[in-house]
This record gives C-alpha cells, structure tokens and sequence, in this order.
DNA sequence: GCCAACGTTGGC
DNA sequence: GCCAACGTTGGC
C-alpha cells in the first residue's frame, strides 16, 4: 500500500465538506506530475488531505477507493481523477509549521516542492504524521 | 495582497 | 530542442 498527500483549498473543497459528502472524484489535477502520482494510486492506498492556503495543516486521512480514470472537466483528455473517501479526521491537525520544524521530515515532498498538489509519502513518514495529528492510521 | 518558485507554452 | 515569457500556485 502506498501513501500520499493531497491539496485542497478549503474554499474550493475542504475536508468537512468530504466528511458531508462521504466520498468524491478528486478531479482538476492539471500538473503532470501530480497527475502521474494520481495514476499510480491504487484502492486501498491511504492520503492525507491537506489544506492549502488557508489552515496549511493535514487535516485528516483518506482512502482512495477507485485508480485513476479521465477526468471529465479536461476536454483533451489528458488528466484524470480518482475517487476518495474520508477515514478519519486527526485529533490534531499537523501544521506546515510543524512539520517544518521536525528535522524527520526534510524529505518529505510537501515541503521540498510546495507547489506540487498530489504528492508521496514513505511509510516512515506517514506514520510520524499520523503520531503528530494523534491518529492510528 | 504580494512575491517567489516553478511548470507550461510557444517562438525560434 | 532550447529558452524566454507567461501564468499559476501557495506561503507569508
């Protein structure tokens, strides 16, 4: 199983607003990079949500519960999406702050490329983020 | 609201 | 295939 961290602006879609929901097509990805990463996403594969903007902490864990297929909002059809669905909120979200200031997670791709939105995460690393944000995993 | 960083586009 | 210009993202 593989890990990830994914962005949202809260105003665009936050995390209550998937909790509502209880699943969505995590669509309008337009970076190839990011995009390569939504591909390789298999379910069962666990994501952080992360709000970017406003809040800048994880906020909460998902399941990616179907791969990679077209996004239809891109009419070239170069971009695809994958369904998620909520976990578990953290007991604590785990701030860019804090995270920045843990020496353990230098590496970690959320702080070496800010600006990519779907982004991996090691097995080490996502269990010290879910120790941060008081949560199992 | 500003600005730095970076990805993408398009001209050559 | 390179590189400058441009647009967008995201932290502060």
């Amino acid at each position: 199983m593989a890990y990830w961290i994914m962005k949202s602006e809260p105003s665009a879609y936050s995390w209550d607003q998937l909790m509502k929901d209880g699943k969505t097509n995590w669509s309008g990805v337009r970076n190839f990079q990011a995009a390569a990463n939504l591909k390789a996403m298999k379910p069962g594969d666990r994501a952080f949500f992360y709000h970017s903007n406003e809040g800048l902490a994880i906020v909460g864990i998902m399941e990616i519960i179907k791969a990679a297929y077209p996004d239809p909002s891109d009419k070239e059809g170069r971009f695809v999406q994958v369904d998620v669905k909520p976990v578990e909120p953290m007991k604590t979200p785990v701030t860019l702050a804090a995270i920045k200031s843990e020496p353990k997670l230098k590496e970690l791709k959320l702080v070496k490329q800010g600006r990519l939105s779907v982004s991996p995460v090691s097995a080490e690393e996502w269990k010290l983020l879910c120790k941060m944000g008081g949560v199992k995993g």
